[in-house]
DNA sequence: GTAGGGTTAG
């Protein structure tokens, strides 16, 4: 009877339905089979109202319904939707007791709990701490795997929830492993098993990988969704690739796919970040006529843009708008005014608005609460922060890294290095962990004390935890052992500023400034308090390098950590290459080029772009078409190696010719290149 | 008769 239901709306009919039932008194008129109650069940855990599917199960128990392996199947999915495990385990219990068997369906269920057992997400309130479970994708990965030892033939649904799982994490490898796997046990993957590799190399910003990927998609004659080109677009927005971004939704369009509300908001998101207000609006503005409704999440980029730009005027204003224009504001969107206001220095307007979200039935999240504890703290009042982090604590709120990284930034700025020391037991008495933002915040407030080894006792604390690093951990680190140097040769106090009577080196200052000898030393001292310097040391220094153009002492770190046994990365390799491109060192990225090859790494298409037109600015014609003979190989999709190389570098540098040698390799090689960009190419050589 | 994907702090 619910089989036609499908929104929040049916929902609720249906509940109220099955609260009837539950006020009948058994002779009630209405009445529903097993099979209704499933249908039920399966459509609330849709939408993860897993405390309605614990009712209505209660319910069925006390109609005398026997649940049946849908009924058990239908609880364990909703709760390993929302990560809960435990409660899924108990159901599973429950299938055996009843003398039935766990299914397929019921195993791909758990293995998506499991990979979300920590997912429960600090926006909502939990009041059920789950165990922090680190190894939770081994979990999951034993569970596909005892399917088959239980005589259960993993299905399609059973290897993505698998894949998408180490995508989240960005383990790459390991979701082509399975890849691998379910075509060994000769289940073809879908469209939506490359929706979901897409989705990771997105995510890692990887997104050449992706459109690669893409590709084969197509020659598959697979169809990708609507989904799997908005997270291409996302990956392509990301990584600053606007145009390229604008042209996914040409070949979307080209697959019949029309460009939703996800699909602008991406666009709107991205110009927002960038300070492209005025284009994000323009686009917000042309929504009406593409027949397109701005929803919450497209109101809130633009809120958040114009709340970072410190337009907290016309922030407002659109949140009136938004409600003229019947869409409900949501947690984020207060979340970005809350914020906007605190920047502004504020509180008490963030305070309010907080109250009026509350009026208008928006519930805070752990988030609310942080910006505000953390705009009352820059404001210097303790007190209020301390009294909002009980408030928030008593109402059901567990406050995470962001919150405790606040009351540690404040101490830590105040220069009361016990009391931020205090933090960090708390939170590791409530199992937060910290990251490298809250180390770093200690590093940096040792190093400005002039406590040299504490800074660096912090720095061991960090590796032990196995966290990473940041740039700016390494740069505080390093401004710290030069600081006399640097405030010498400096005299002008240029890039130097003063914080409680210590002067420091900006960290962007680090990179201009830093010397091959200072590295050593960091390594050096390092080394004296237990830390090895590794792979992701010498990257943070060596990207840093590269990022102001410092290839020189760069290359001098990339050959010391060689001999010393470290292979570089691909990030290494590629900011590196990205650097001497730069600055037109064609002969050095030649030789980097060959190397990543030779070691399977992936140079950068828009490196390639420069030195193909840097070769071709050089006459060095012969160079070139072996560069771009070795690029033809490495996997990219062809159809952006054309719109990369050809129209976005060398036609527009004018080198018409070169652009006529190189496509005709690629016809040679039966490289396919999409009809519209080669019209356009057509077009632009003719031009010439 | 069941299911699997995607935004938004310091």
């Amino acid at each position: 009877m619910f089989r036609s239901c499908h929104s929040v709306e049916d929902v609720g009919v249906a509940l109220d339905f099955v609260r009837k039932i539950n006020d009948g008194d058994g002779e009630s008129k209405f009445k529903l089979r097993v099979k209704g109650y499933n249908t039920l069940l399966m459509l609330l855990a849709k939408f993860c109202l897993v405390d309605e599917m614990k009712w209505v199960y209660s319910v069925m128990l006390k109609n005398t319904i026997v649940p049946d392996i849908y009924t058990f199947n239908a609880m364990v999915n909703g709760y390993c939707k929302v990560g809960n495990v435990l409660e899924a385990e108990l159901y599973v219990s429950k299938i055996v007791d009843a003398g039935l068997r766990p299914n397929t369906f019921t195993f791909s269920s758990l293995i998506l709990g499991h990979c979300r057992k920590r997912d429960l997400d600090s926006a909502y309130r939990v009041f059920t701490v789950m165990p922090i479970e680190e190894n939770k994708l081994d979990d999951a990965r034993r569970l596909l795997d005892g399917m088959l030892e239980n005589g259960l033939v993993p299905s399609v649904v059973s290897y993505s929830a698998m894949i998408n799982g180490y995508c989240k994490e960005g383990l790459m490898e390991a979701a082509f492993e399975i890849l691998g796997l379910m075509e060994s046990n000769n289940i073809s993957p879908n469209a939506r098993i490359y929706g979901e590799l897409i989705y990771g190399f997105c995510k890692k910003k990887d997104v050449h990988r992706a459109m690669a990927l893409l590709n084969k998609v197509l020659e598959r004659k697979l169809s990708p969704s609507l989904i799997t080109y908005n997270l291409l677009i996302h990956g392509q927005c990301r990584a600053g690739h606007f145009d390229t971004a604008y042209r996914v939704i040409g070949l979307m369009k080209e697959c019949g796919l029309v460009p939703n509300q996800w699909t602008y908001s991406v666009f709107i998101d991205t110009l927002c970040k960038r300070g492209s207000l005025e284009e994000a609006h323009i686009m917000f503005e042309s929504l009406k006529e593409k027949g397109i409704k701005a929803n919450e999440v497209i109101y809130t980029a633009l809120i958040d843009g114009y709340c970072k730009a410190g337009k907290i005027e016309n922030a407002h204003s659109l949140l009136e708008r938004m409600l003229i224009d019947d869409c409900f504001p949501n947690s984020y969107t207060y979340n970005s005014l809350i914020h906007g206001f605190c920047k502004e220095k504020k509180v008490k307007e963030a305070l309010s608005l907080e109250e009026k979200m509350v009026k208008m039935g928006v519930h805070p999240t752990v988030r609310t609460y942080t910006i505000l504890i953390e705009g009352l703290l820059k404001d210097g009042d303790f007190d209020h922060a301390h009294r909002l982090l009980d408030r928030m604590v008593s109402s059901g709120y567990k406050p995470d890294v962001f919150t405790y990284t606040a009351f540690i930034q404040a101490y830590c700025s105040t220069g009361k290095l016990n009391e931020a020391e205090d933090w960090m037991v708390k939170m590791d008495e409530e199992g937060i962990v910290p990251d490298s933002v809250t180390y770093t915040l200690l590093i940096r407030a040792y190093a400005n004390l002039g406590l040299v080894y504490s800074a660096f006792d912090v720095l061991k604390r960090m590796f032990d935890a196995g966290c990473e690093p940041s740039h700016h951990t390494y740069a505080f680190l390093m401004s710290h052992l030069s600081k006399k140097k640097w405030m010498k040769e400096n005299s002008d106090v240029m890039g130097l500023y003063l914080v409680s009577n210590v002067t420091f080196v900006e960290v962007a200052d680090v990179w201009k400034m830093m010397e091959f000898d200072t590295a050593v030393e960091l390594f050096e001292t390092m080394l004296k308090h237990g830390c090895a310097p590794n792979v992701n040391t010498f990257g943070k220094l060596i990207i840093g390098l590269c990022k102001v153009g410092r290839f020189a002492v760069a290359q001098r770190l990339f050959d010391y950590m060689r001999e010393r046994g470290i292979s570089p990365n691909e990030d290494i390799y590629n900011s590196l290459l990205k650097c001497c491109c730069g600055l037109g060192m064609y002969k050095e990225a030649v030789r980097l080029v060959d190397a990543m090859i030779e070691h399977g790494h992936l140079p950068h298409l828009e490196s390639y772009k420069l030195l193909l037109c840097g070769l071709y600015d050089e006459g060095n014609i012969e160079k070139a078409k072996a560069v771009f003979h070795n690029l033809l190989d490495c996997g990219y999709n062809n159809d952006e190696v054309a719109w990369n190389i050809f129209i976005e570098g060398l036609l527009k540098k004018g080198f018409g010719d070169g652009c006529s040698e190189l496509l005709s390799i690629m016809e040679e090689k039966g490289c396919q290149v999409h009809p519209q960009t080669y019209s356009m190419l057509v077009e632009g050589l003719d031009g010439i």
